[in-house]
DNA sequence: TAGATTGTTAATCGATTAACAATC
DNA sequence: TAGATTGTTAATCGATTAACAATC
């Protein structure tokens, strides 16, 4: 119980394991070992019961862990089973293809509310979600305690944005404009440069040789 | 010169120092310090100053970097400045988003071509593409030496996909669906599934102190 | 020059992996 | 039972940070 402190590898690779137990458990398998769940992200076995004993979890040594029960467990523990309330402000392409992502619905992220401050986009109705202008930001995050922002506008208007959004109630910000945005103590931001980690990737692959030793990386911390 | 084998986490923050550097270089900053760069991303000075010689890009004591050069440097190290034809199979939600997204086009990636099975797709165009059909894949890959593709179709389909391009000659997979996709040696996959990504955020926001301390994150291996 | 900043070697820190007893 | 798999402690590995001489 009691987890002290979970790494960040360790929290990148929760929401993996899942994934692949919650597979298994639909396909009806029984129990799933370490080793299963390990070969499949390319990690160490060990790794593996590490983290799950890291969560407070429990396998049955001989016969590995009931992959329905483990499904249940992470997707307790991560919260999937839960509703939280999430706003998306800039409704441009990133901002509406997320919006219309049917993960968040699936894994308790609800999407409340979209913003952008182009005016001819009022009242544009994205997967049953009205878009709201800007002015009326401050007044919807105070009103309905969100606490949580997806930021895709542009670079230029990011940390002005920020700036409003933490100044309303704000407490974290998924960020995907390519900027480092100053905050608050108290506040967070998850940086997500998807060009950069694209740029990463091409590197990564220019930079090895040409036979791979095939399924070689640890995908994992890639991520 | 000859870096034999950069870390993944030197190849993650490359991109972003070239933000960083070449945003203070269009400022007309003409030196730039490792310190800055580091105060930037929240990481130590040091590790900026190793991962630049790690590159051999040489700084000037008592200076710092002059921006422009390092921003050329850099530039031309991750290849920003050559193009290199890339394909988008899946023509969802994500896979138009990202194929309108400018990013691509100011750092060197050209997408040719988006691919989707949707018939009612079929010669749609998007940002100047037009939408092929997945019966086309194999020929267009092949006569124009595609070598990347960004994998953006439903889990389900994520595999037999895979199976089709790597057949076809592609060498490097950007995956946006959340399942693991076993490739032939050679070929390499990069596992990018946002609502893992979101959902070890929203627990690490979760686990921290209410009270942060500000900005005391290394923003960086969250990427 | 003196002070500031680089480049690099050495020390530290933490994550991954190995080893192995416990267990069903 | 014997064999397989877990849980955990110890060892390893590699990335980050500290220390400091070199330098403009």
């Amino acid at each position: 119980m009691s987890h002290r402190k979970l790494s960040i590898p360790t929290l990148r690779r929760l929401p993996l394991y899942y994934n692949i137990v919650r597979h298994a458990a639909d396909a009806g398998q029984s129990f799933i070992s370490s080793s299963e769940i390990a070969y499949c992200l390319n990690v160490d076995p060990t790794q593996v019961r590490k983290d799950l004993s890291a969560i407070g979890h429990r396998g049955k040594p001989k016969i590995g862990f009931s992959s329905f029960e483990l499904a249940e467990y992470l997707k307790s523990f991560l919260g999937f089973d839960r509703i939280r309330r999430i706003i998306i402000v800039g409704a441009g392409n990133l901002g509406v293809a997320l919006s219309r992502y049917s993960g968040f619905t699936t894994h308790g992220m609800d999407i409340t509310a979209l913003f952008d401050v182009n005016p001819s986009l009022a009242g544009t109705v994205v997967e049953g979600r009205k878009i709201r202008m800007m002015d009326e930001l401050e007044r919807y995050v105070c009103e309905n305690s969100i606490e949580i922002a997806i930021l895709t506008v542009p670079a230029m208007a990011a940390q002005q944005v920020s700036d409003r959004l933490f100044a309303a109630g704000i407490k974290a910000v998924w960020n995907f404009a390519p900027v480092n945005i100053t905050h608050p103590s108290g506040a967070l931001v998850w940086n997500h440069d998807l060009m950069a980690s694209f740029a990463a990737f091409i590197k990564f692959v220019e930079d090895s040789p040409e036979s791979g030793e095939g399924h070689g990386i640890p995908l994992l911390s890639l991520l």
